[in-house]
RNA sequence: GUCCCCAUCGUCUAGCCAGGUCCAGGACACCGGCCUUUCACGCCGGCAGCACCGGUUCAAAUCCGGUUGGGGACGCCA
């Protein structure tokens, strides 16, 4: 009988949630859907100068937006200190840790010195072999101490295997007596961490991982206090286009999840490209519905070496890495349209253009025109950008379409109120009678028939390219062609 | 400095564990062509990689050792 998998993400609510972050939360997810297991939140907020209640919202709403769901939490861990300092306590008591009276300053400066002499870093073991009576002297002069580990010494290992990476082993001798409580009796993350792992019966901890080097210590830190420690997969990171790990500080807006938010992403696209950072399967598929990706899902599809988060700051044609935004456009262009009409409606609201009735009675025209104009978009913001004059009379002229396709051709100033008389004057305004009159109209003027369409694409759409020209009149509708077509005439002047 | 991890096209990667079927497959990006009123889509084609050296073997991208390169950890941060 297999017990059942938990397990969880714990974020520290110092920032927005990054993708670095958003790539663990959906690992872990997944192998929760995969197994039937429980996903639990945990913000751990135990660095009360840098934690904020704006950031755990911001998280929060990035975790809702990916459509990342969990099942207990979110729990504070710094309501959790007392078990912290308890579980400390015990440590001392049982032997396994003890109190370390060096000050700050001390060991600032040994590692110091340490550094110079290119020797390790590691702490000295002063207060490792204190007499009881030492230790009672110092405490009644009302020195303050440190709690630290205390690991076994002369040979041995830590040995783990670990999911991903396979058997790790670090000598005791490379692990130093590292502090697990404050002198200011404040718990210390590893330590804390390992506690409420151990209370909410985590079975695998699924990390970055910058985590693998503090595993032999946690799980020392289980050992002393009598628990089994969980499985461990160390997922590889996600660096930058220069190797390095990629970070709030040096990358800001660019590594946000709710910068792709904003961008026009669809949320279930970019967990899709997410879980391609890193992970794959034999068969190399790319593409993934939510029930395929959980169900194609595998820790050990995690690959061992760290991946490049590709973005090209200073490439004009790609915001981001080129590989997100192509899955982007491939949920945009081939998803029921449905499904991307609450998303497209948000970036009109924002913009300002949003018309109630494109979902009520013009609903269908909505729907068709989504789907017309998409297969050229890349992200949802597109829409009002690229295909503002669908939903909007208030729409930019591209300079260049108004140079290349209609102050080239001096005619067009005599043309546009004809042509826009002309199919106004049509009865049923078809694609077939649109098609019909403007190139009837330039056979008449003896010109070719794409004059005429691509200066009208560019007077109705403010565009050079977009879908067939007489499918875009049908789009637009009559009343507003035929409007659009006088005032063009202005351009001339 | 010490310890740990990693190494296939520009990027994400398959293949590696059980060596031959791989003069290395897919995707994105890029280039060319077809289609077309424009731009896309779509289709067809192309460019491009096993870091290096040695060993084992009839045979190595795959196993072993080393070199180089990259990343991570080494905090009274999480």
């Amino acid at each position: 009988m297999a017990q059942q998998v938990i397990v969880r993400f714990p974020p520290s609510p110092t920032g927005y949630l990054h993708i670095g972050g958003a790539r663990t939360a959906i690992f872990n997810w997944l192998f929760a859907q995969k197994t039937g297991g429980k996903f639990i939140l945990r913000i751990e907020d135990t660095d009360v100068e840098r934690s904020s209640e704006e950031s755990i919202l911001g998280i929060l709403e990035s975790l809702k937006w990916l459509g990342i769901t969990w099942d207990e939490g979110p729990y504070s861990q710094s309501r959790f200190i007392k078990e912290h300092v308890a579980a400390a306590q015990k440590l001392l008591e049982s032997g396994h840790a003890y109190k370390c009276f060096c000050t700050k300053e001390d060991l600032d400066r040994k590692r110091e010195e340490a550094r110079k002499n290119k020797a390790p870093l590691q702490y000295d073991g002063t207060c490792r072999n204190l007499t009881p009576e030492e230790i009672a002297k110092k405490e009644a002069a009302g020195m303050p101490y440190t709690i630290r580990l205390k690991i076994p010494r002369g040979g041995g290992s830590v040995i783990f295997e670990d999911i991903v990476y396979g058997f790790i082993e670090k000598k005791y001798e490379d692990i130093e007596d590292f502090v697990i409580v404050r002198s200011n009796g404040q718990p210390l993350y590893i330590l804390s961490n390992a506690v409420d792992d151990i209370r909410d019966r985590i079975t695998h901890v699924i990390r970055g991982q910058d985590g693998l080097a503090n595993t032999p210590k946690q799980i020392l830190i289980y050992k002393a206090l009598g628990a089994p420690a969980p499985k461990f997969a160390h997922m590889s990171l996600t660096l930058d286009t220069k190797k390095a790990k990629i970070s709030k500080r040096t990358h800001g807006e660019l590594v946000a999840v709710h910068f792709y938010k904003e961008h026009g992403f669809l949320p279930w696209a970019f967990v899709n490209y997410l879980a391609l950072l890193g992970w794959s399967t034999s068969d190399s598929r790319e593409i993934f519905s939510r029930e395929e990706l959980i169900e194609a899902f595998s820790l050990k599809g995690i690959s061992r070496a760290n991946a490049i988060f590709d973005v090209r700051k200073d490439d004009p044609k790609f915001f981001t890495d080129p590989k997100a935004i192509s899955i982007n456009t491939h949920y945009l262009r081939n998803l029921p349209v449905e499904e991307i009409e609450p998303y497209v409606t948000e970036q009109l609201e924002k913009a300002g253009i949003w018309d109630p009735e494109f979902q009520s009675i013009k609903r269908d025209w909505f729907l068709r025109t989504i789907d017309l104009i998409r297969s050229r978009y890349h992200v949802t913001t597109d829409f009002v950008t690229l295909g503002r004059a669908y939903f909007s009379d208030d729409y930019p002229i591209d300079p260049k379409a108004l140079k290349k396709n209609i102050l080239k051709h001096e005619g067009l100033k005599e043309w546009f109120p004809i042509l826009a008389d002309r199919l106004q004057a049509v009865e049923t305004f078809t694609v077939d009678e649109a098609e019909r009159v403007i190139r009837e109209m330039a056979e008449e003027l003896g010109i070719k028939a794409g004059i005429l369409i691509n200066g009208i694409r560019a007077a109705v759409t403010g565009q050079v390219k977009g879908p067939g020209l007489f499918d875009v009149l049908i789009a637009v509708r009559q009343g507003r062609v035929a409007e659009r077509l006088r005032k063009a005439v202005t351009f001339f002047n």
